[in-house]
DNA sequence: CTAAATTATGAGTAAATGCTCATATTTGGT
DNA sequence: ACCAAATATGAGCATTTACTCATAATTTAG
């Protein structure tokens, strides 16, 4: 039942790498298209333009690539984070900057990215990712501590977990607009972290300015 | 393709609705003791004490078994938002007594909740489940209207939303405490919907009383 | 150029599982 | 008591699908 989602062997030479990127996408690009159900491995190959027997080669089994996905969906989110955090931006635009991070990741691939949320919790913890969530956390802690030093120990979680709903419930009632979104996120935010309305609304208004 | 998610038969006889609910119910204890991967249709007639061909009078498919369970817990959060819009309770301790409702229901059987919500999406639409969705949004948008009659269209959908996913949030992360997740959801919530904040700690005051 | 290491192949296997159907049992009305 | 309708049975079929392994092709290093 200790189901490994390491890889089983790590790709030396350029066209491993090219191998290993394809499956990943070609599960990526499957589940866009047929959902969960069609993600079966022997498609996943096919599509990828490698054979079953090479996706073996990298992945110890079905579950593992989805893992890989996962990770390589939520590094870039993390990665785009950092960016924000690295900017040193006055504290309440940074929080304007995450959420408006966040959107874009949605909506850069929404399906795929509302089936990953969907499916993350079936699979087995994997320990990337579970340190790219904590990452992710962490960054939102240090930040979310500058505009509201009270807020407690799960505020971050309870931030990224709401925007996350609102945005992918929006997603899935047929919403494409981001900017249509943004300024909820902002209210619930704002709400959450105690922040002022008036701050809040000349904050939304250079957010899409 | 075109997945019916109706029953096939409708039970007619007392004997009959016990066989139907001992379905439902074994399929609920086996989503929380062993997740979606134990859940075999023959491993569901085999917990509820009847035939695999006994399944199949009631149910087309292993979906509609999963569909009516969403549909059975959808239904009592229904019921328990109906008694408190049925309450005519002041507006603001409406809205405390739904996010009441919401962590009692998330609470009860919290994996069996935290499981469904992530398994739903991957189900065809149900007529019943869409209904009750609907009637469960409106319901909300009209306690919603009485607080903040300037709400958007998408309030109650997003407060829904949010609510959950926090609560959920919180539950994977192995809080057991309704009691230390409700004023989050009250901040969120009021924030959303522009309430001021001394209001808002007034009637978090009262809920906990 | 050659050998060793790395990567790629894909037909085939074993196991799981959704579902059928012919038959048996039970129930309710008369 | 009897019959028709309703309900229950479960062995077995057909299909799907994750995964293996023996072999082949390609790359890199000396």
């Amino acid at each position: 039942m200790c189901s490994a989602l390491t890889p089983r062997k790590t790709a030396q030479q350029a066209r491993a790498k090219v191998t290993l990127g394809a499956i990943i996408e070609a599960a990526a690009r499957i589940l866009e298209t047929q959902g969960l159900d069609g993600l079966t491995t022997n498609h996943i190959a096919a599509t990828a333009g490698v054979s079953i027997g090479s996706l073996y080669q990298y992945f110890p089994n079905k579950e593992a690539v989805i893992a890989a996905l996962v990770q390589r969906e939520k590094a870039t989110l993390l990665q785009d984070f950092l960016v924000v955090a690295t900017a040193d931006l006055p504290a309440d635009q940074a929080i304007s900057a995450l959420i408006a991070a966040t959107l874009a990741h949605q909506f850069t691939r929404p399906r795929l990215a509302l089936i990953l949320e969907y499916i993350e919790p079936g699979l087995g913890i994997d320990a990337d990712i579970r340190d790219t969530d904590v990452a992710l956390i962490d960054l939102v802690t240090q930040i979310v501590r500058r505009v509201a030093p009270t807020a407690g120990p799960y505020a971050a979680q309870d931030l990224v977990a709401m925007c996350r709903a609102i945005t992918n419930t929006a997603a899935m009632a047929g919403e494409t607009d981001p900017a249509a979104i943004a300024p909820r996120l902002h209210r619930a935010v704002d709400g959450y972290l105690g922040i002022a309305p008036e701050t809040n609304r000349a904050r939304i208004a250079t957010a899409l300015a």
